[in-house]
DNA sequence: TGATTTTCTTGACAATTGTCCAGAGAAATC
DNA sequence: GATTTCTCTGGACAATTGTCAAGAAAATCA
């Protein structure tokens, strides 16, 4: 009985994902506010009465979707610290998937920024939106750290605060981009090798090595 | 008849005006999306008929204002180029003010990083924002190479990245804030004196003065 | 004061929205 | 194969939206 009741629910899970799948699709295009229901089960395989089957509300849905989009964020840059054997090459790593990002998942990360923006208007989107929030800026911090490990460095900023400013500088060209401005994928590359030295501090002595 | 035309001319601008002034701060409340133009007119003195007198649609309505409001924006932080003494004084007086500003126009740039995600999905918005967003970086840019020039050192970074990268934690800080951490206004002030000497370069020789 | 223009109100409109539901269809169970 | 449960459809609903227009009210001008 436990084994039917979870597979009932592996499949209702698997449905449920399949229409976060598509409501992304539309929600990247249109934004939050412009994303009905309808349009979102008409760019599906789906009627638009499925979505009340499996979800509340229309908020529920979205904060589902949130969290599914979530999954595919954390490992983004997994590859780029374990892969990397020197600073320098971890930079370029680095700079060269945040231009691959910008470049391929332009609407998710549009949409992204629009709940983000949604969840200082909207209380029930907040928890979702923190814990991505949170969740991103483990990752940043993760590339950051590494770097200065490959540096013999120490990081003199704290985790937030590299999040803050890589963000800031991301979103600045996501928005450059939307606007057409096709020279911001060479910025972007040059900003990230300016800022990421800046987050060092002096050289670390290894104790252990002497 | 100019200086008639002139003074109707004016007259309708101080009812635009006017009407920006309260759309504003219902947009501030509700956002974007969920401010309608009946909600807007409620909250003025006017009824939700004369928007279309004075505007063409919605979009221009929102446009205006958001023009409008960037006239408030670009001199505020220019009380603090202007009257700081030393590079330390001058972080001081930049870090308060960013913490004045989080206070007190809360809803103003929750609102402004709104329309800023909006724009990306409307194109009729971009053109707006991007100046605002020129205007910003300017502003940000004053005070950065004021810093600099009291502190008698060259900044490292270009205007667009240190915008960015102060815009990213502002940003991060006006989040925090709408999610009730009361914290997020003592984290930006350490922030912001940890980033400003970071942007800072090696000490510059003041050639005209050997 | 009377005429004319400007300004504003009110009500209406078509379209769109989220939500709900009755029932059709499919699948699972017995 | 019959029955029950699950899944999905399509239409209906009230509410809300931006837009518009007819006319009242106010201001301006003669």
């Amino acid at each position: 009985m436990t084994a039917l009741t979870t597979r009932a629910a592996d499949k209702v899970d698997a449905r449920r994902n399949q229409l976060a799948e598509s409501a992304l699709k539309t929600l990247g295009e249109l934004g939050y506010a412009r994303a009905s229901l309808r349009e979102i089960a008409t760019n599906s395989e789906f009627s638009h009465g499925v979505v009340h089957y499996y979800f509340r509300d229309k908020i529920e849905l979205i904060v589902y979707c949130v969290r599914y989009y979530k999954a595919r964020c954390v490992t983004r840059y997994d590859a780029v610290v374990s892969e990397s054997t020197t600073a320098d090459g971890l930079l370029d790593a680095f700079a060269a998937k945040l231009v691959e990002t910008l470049h391929e998942e332009a609407p998710m990360h549009r949409l992204w920024y629009d709940l983000r923006a949604q969840s200082m208007f909207e209380e029930q989107l907040r928890e979702a939106v923190t814990m991505i929030d949170r969740t991103l800026e483990e990752m940043i911090w993760r590339v950051v750290t590494r770097y200065a490990e490959l540096a013999g460095r120490e990081v003199v900023a704290t985790s937030d605060t590299a999040y803050g400013v890589l963000d800031g500088v991301f979103q600045q060209a996501l928005l450059a981009l939307a606007g057409g401005e096709a020279a911001a994928l060479d910025r972007i590359t040059g900003q990230v090798r300016a800022l990421m030295p800046l987050l060092l501090g002096a050289r670390v002595v290894d104790s252990a090595a002497s």
